[in-house]
Formats: structure tokens, C-alpha cells, sequence
DNA sequence: GTAATTGCAAATACTTTGCCACGTA
DNA sequence: TACGTGGCAAAGTATTTGCAATTAC
């Protein structure tokens, strides 16, 4: 997909990738950039708009947020996350990086961990008994944190 | 948790453990765990509705089954599965078994993978590492199935 | 009989869309 | 200037709750 150079992302290549597909670049856009890369952790529509918010010139309304993360679904360059709330949760999809997440059942606490990927073998093993192609995967770990009761 | 048998589930012995549980059995109750049952596949609220409604007596209304899912979510006798759609998805949660996911990015249809679990070590090591405790998990593939072109 | 369960309807929450004014290139 | 973008408000969809009538035990 896309034309991409193989350089990890950041708010300055992705935007780049954007002005390559013909968007405009604005202030909302690079406040919702700057928070997107900015948090650790995968953020709701909400928290996004929010923290866009903190970026100079940058106030975008709800469905400016949504629809500009829309569009980066789309181009890949950010994925849903599931934290089995009742909104959904995005995070930057850099296609060189791997991302499981692990969850406090308790506090919510969202952790991005780095594993060997135990899924990648079996992935493959998968596609051929199944007949499935162009697999990906969606893992969360679910548990409770060592400061919750 | 609770007083299981280490018997696998059936309507019947899930029936056991809501009556230990001081729950009172009714007809719609019977018609929706009758529905999850016979059902090989995760359902939606509206999908165990209407299944429910095929068992003699049972018709229960939205919010009925809604109730009683949460219920047996608390009891951790049905557990959500993330099918990426914009309802959520239940399924029995039988403890004695294994519960990942295929599913097709194209037509949808959802199949039950049966692998020898390449995450059961992986979820050890987390444990330890992060400082978690009472690890579970939720992984599914997300592919293009052989039907779809 | 008593307390749990249910249907109905209303409230809430999140997502999605239409439209026109506005700003970027 | 031309067309993508953004705000606002409304519509759509799923989830959740309150309450009175009903039912299992």
C-alpha cells in the first residue's frame, strides 16, 4: 500500500503521507497529529478532540475528529483498538511496529506491550488451514494491575 | 470463582449454576441460553433476541436479553468477542475451552479457530514482567476468507 | 407472599451525515 | 479561484435505566 519511505513514523512523515494524497494540511490536522503522537496509549474520539485542543490554533469539533480518523483508517495509518468499553479507541498504526495491548480490568489502565509476537507462526499456519489470506490480528491482554486491589 | 463442576457446559449445567446463584429460571431464560447453545458462533443482543424467540414460551424483550447477558458476562458464563462491527458480540464462555477467532474482513463470517494456543506461555511471562495477575485474552485474525474474491 | 423478573418507554451515549461558510493550496 | 475542510445541528443506532405489572419459588 501506499508509497511510504521505510522510516519509523512521525507527525512530520505522516503528514506527508496526507499532502501526498491530496489533503490539506490545517491546524485541527496537526493538533490531532500532535495528540495522536504525543499519548502512549490508544484514545477515544473524545480524548483526542481534547488534546488536539492544547495545539496552537487547533479547536476541531467532534466530527472533524471523527472524520479525520476515518480517513487515517482508511490510508492505515492509525487502527481501532479493543478495550472492550463502549466507545472506540485509535492509535498511530506505524506498519513497522507491532502492537498487543494489556489492560487492568480494574482501572483501565492501558500498557503497550513488546513481545516476540507469539502470533506470527501461527498466523501463517492459520491462513493455510482456514484458506484465509492477507491476515492481520487483534490481541489484548486482560488483567489486573499490580497497584489495583 | 464460583462452584463449577469441571464438567463442560451445557444449558444444563449453566441452568445449575444461575439456580446456585439464586436466579430463577424462566422461559425466556431458557430460550436465550438455549440460543447461545445452539448457536456455533459469537451473536449480537438483536441475533439472541430473535433466537430466543424460537423456543417455546420464550419472547423476551431487547432489554430482557440485554439483562441477562450482563448477567452472565458478571458470572463469566458469556464473554464479548471483538468482531470490529458496531454491536457488540457474545458467546458462551465454557472455562474448560478456548475461544479465538477468524474472521473475514470481506463477507464477515466469523469461524471459531481451534489452535493449540501459542499465547498460553506468552501470557506467563506478561504476568511476571508487567506485575498483572488473573491473565485471559481476547485474539482474533482478521482475513480475507476463500469464498471472497 | 415475597422478591426477582419483565415489558414498555424514555433516557443516554456514541456515531454518522447534511449543509453551507470558510480556508488552504 | 476551486475544492477540500470544518462547525453546527440533526439523525441514526446501540446501550442503559426506571417503573409498574407479572411470575417463579
Amino acid at each position: 500500500m501506499m508509497n511510504r519511505t521505510e522510516a519509523a513514523f512521525t507527525p512530520e512523515s505522516v503528514t506527508e503521507i496526507l499532502r501526498r494524497e491530496g489533503l490539506r494540511i490545517t491546524c485541527n490536522r496537526r493538533g490531532i497529529l500532535q495528540a495522536l503522537f504525543k499519548s502512549g496509549r490508544p484514545m477515544s474520539l473524545q480524548e483526542i478532540q481534547s488534546a488536539a485542543s492544547s495545539h496552537e490554533g487547533a479547536h476541531p469539533d467532534y466530527a472533524t475528529v471523527f472524520r479525520m480518523i476515518l480517513l487515517m483508517e482508511k490510508l492505515h495509518l492509525v487502527h481501532k483498538v479493543n478495550l472492550q468499553r463502549s466507545c472506540s479507541y485509535y492509535e498511530i498504526s506505524d506498519p513497522r511496529k507491532h502492537y498487543d495491548h494489556l489492560i487492568c480490568r480494574s482501572c483501565g489502565s492501558v500498557v503497550l506491550i513488546d513481545i516476540p509476537c507469539p502470533i506470527g507462526d501461527a498466523e501463517k499456519r492459520i491462513a493455510q488451514q482456514y484458506g484465509f489470506r492477507d491476515l492481520s490480528h487483534s490481541l489484548e491482554f486482560f488483567g489486573v494491575c499490580a497497584t489495583c486491589p
